[in-house]
DNA sequence: TTCCGTGCAAATGATTTGCAGGACT
DNA sequence: AGTCCTGCAAATCATTTGCACGGAA
């Protein structure tokens, strides 16, 4: 919470981020930076088009390097992506983030994250059960949110 | 096994379907009992492009007339509609079968289904504990299958 | 200076839709 | 007969890509 610490993980973000380029020989441009700079501000779940809306109306980063971006942050394993329910990937902030799943609401679409230690080792269980080794997850509880739930019959007419 | 319990199936199967179309005043038209025909004999996972080259190489059924009838097959509770990864939809069979969960292995693209009473039921605890009614869940498994575990290192260059 | 990156617009790929003639009930 | 359907092609929507210019190293 405290200034320093938020600063600190900026540093230490930005860092990883400037290395993972480096790494690839890419640079580090100014487009890239205010990209990185707006994800780290958003831990919430984001869309492509939010970057778009956010940094388009101030003509400053075009459509095809935020895709362009979005694609090296997921590489760089700054962001995850999603694939919540419609057309298009939703992405998340990875970096430093301890691993969760999803609780999400079907009427107004509300997501909670959560983490259960029991579930996980049963997954582990499974997976040895078929001779697999598990490399990762994705767990989506699709149900009413508490305040849906109070709205009556939510279902489209 | 027996051919009859297929063929039961199949009028059961059937019927449900009409019922279903009738309760919406659609029509039981011959290229939706085609396709019905189709993933019937298809428990599988498959895509609409698998439909597409099924039917349209026989010109028998169109493009769009596939994709509005897999809209009403799963309106119907015939077909669940997958993500699993790419940007395209996963149609699975799903009339009279019960629920399971998918074990992915990224490296051959073999799934299993499972299922697991002891997780559904952590899933359901989950849910109230965040004021949520539980609708319905996926839960995807990625690892090694044990025939891709033994051919080494299984990452790409 | 030398690549790499960016913006633009056009291309893509999956899916959807408008329209006019055809098929069920 | 009156709807609902179908096929076609054109339209969408999110995302990707080719190309010529501009900017980091």
């Amino acid at each position: 919470m405290k200034k320093q610490d938020t600063s600190e993980q900026w540093e230490s973000f930005m860092q990883n981020f400037i290395l993972f380029l480096k790494g690839k020989d890419l640079k580090f441009t100014n487009q890239r930076k205010a990209l990185a700079l707006w994800v780290f501000n958003h831990h919430e779940h984001f869309t492509a088009e939010d970057l778009v809306i956010a940094f388009q109306s101030e003509r400053w980063v075009s459509k095809a390097t935020i895709y362009r971006t979005l694609s090296l942050l997921v590489e760089a394993g700054i962001l995850v992506e999603e694939n919540f329910n419609e057309g298009y990937k939703t992405y998340e902030f990875k970096f430093n983030r301890k691993h969760h799943d999803h609780l999400i609401c079907q009427e107004c679409g509300k997501v909670i994250e959560f983490e259960n230690k029991e579930i996980e080792k049963l997954q582990e269980k499974v997976a040895l059960e078929y001779g697999y080794i598990l490399q990762s997850h994705t767990l989506k509880l699709f149900g009413l949110c508490s305040v849906c739930q109070r709205k009556g019959r939510p279902r489209r007419p």
